[in-house]
DNA sequence: ATCCGTATACTCGTAGACGAATATCCGGAA
DNA sequence: TTCCGGATATTCGTCTACGAGTATACGGAT
């Protein structure tokens, strides 16, 4: 379903969005990202970020609007959203908003090898990441209430949204070292004596 | 924190972990992983699959025994896992299961830019993906439940991890989604009011 | 007056990811 | 017998991602 876009990198959904606000350079656009917070949400790559805005560029979704040579400073190209950029965007938003994608979280990986861990082992280091994941959770509850004080909840949607996946995960996560040490996981036996034998 | 993995592509692991049962060529791996259904979890990349066997080999974490001529057939090289190759398993699967590591769901970049779309349009499309969500949830259990019959839930972890992240991701949209729908999202005529004027 | 750390702004080379093409074999239908 | 489609196995070339390097300017400390 999915649709190819011109400019897959989600980076580029970042620079046509910062783009809506007012023409920018790249380099402000990276800027800009950072202060609202994205940053977190997306490492911004430099390497990236100018191919992805030359793509742009190369497709007609946006267009650079001047170079200006301000003081000695290398010069800058300045970008504007198109039209066609614009509705881009619009419907990017709208598909990735709509269509629920499977996603292969790393996490997920690893717990398909699991068994290739003895038993304890494979406990043990669960039982590592619940405690990490329960500490982060909580600074990062507090991070939350304490911005929210100061941006309005729409930008925060993304931040309680991750928050609440985590919190599920390490429910989940909680559950599963549960029945491991209280031994009721099915076929523990057997795991155990595979990496015995 | 993550290390930096001679060979960082996730395939790698699923290559590495076929290899601990035998020595085969790469096009058998594909074969056996597509059968222990983690395709689902990584869609193989023929590609990347080469690619990344090469990799392994020039690194010295898995080494070619021989090359047979089966028949007329393209000639085959058959891979076995060194002992390094074990080593970097072990090491990779601790620190993938230990250590959280923060996501970017492609879900979230899109929350973050939602604002670009009227408040009405946007819960449209987020009521659209709770359907999708709820019916992939349903059929999903239902799968789950079917294979949990023949396979040990040792190696389901994995599907059991995503449903219950799916889970969440549901009921949190759910929540949101009334918020909307009731109007008592916070900021909803602001919101508003920015696309209509 | 000079030094230097930090912010500004971008360029380039390379490693990696991946789609699509290639080539051969086998079994069954016509 | 011959033809064809699907399985077997891999190669190749392109396109992308990104780290690391480069170069200048500004402001405060020495």
């Amino acid at each position: 379903m999915a649709k190819r876009r011109k400019v897959g990198n989600l980076l580029a959904l970042a620079v046509l969005s910062a783009l809506m606000e007012r023409p920018m350079h790249p380099y402000e656009m990276a800027s800009v990202l950072r202060e609202r917070g994205k940053d977190q949400d997306m490492r911004i790559k430099w390497g990236s970020l100018y191919t992805v805005v030359g793509n742009l560029e190369k497709h007609g979704l946006v267009a650079a609007t001047e170079s200006v040579r301000q003081g000695g400073r290398p010069e800058r190209t300045v970008y504007r959203l198109t039209d066609a950029g614009r509705a881009e965007l619009v419907d990017w938003v709208s598909e990735l908003l709509a269509t629920p994608e499977p996603e292969q979280p790393r996490f997920a990986a690893a717990l398909s090898v699991m068994a290739t861990l003895p038993p304890a082992e494979a406990t043990r280091l669960l039982r590592e990441r619940l405690a990490t994941l329960r500490a982060e959770l909580i600074s990062d509850e507090q991070a939350l209430a304490g911005t929210a004080r100061q941006v309005p909840r729409l930008f925060l949607v993304e931040d309680e949204y991750a928050l609440a996946m985590r919190r599920a995960e390490a429910d989940w996560l909680a559950a599963l070292v549960d029945e491991l040490t209280a031994g009721t996981f099915p076929g523990l036996d057997g795991w155990q004596r595979f990496h015995s034998g």
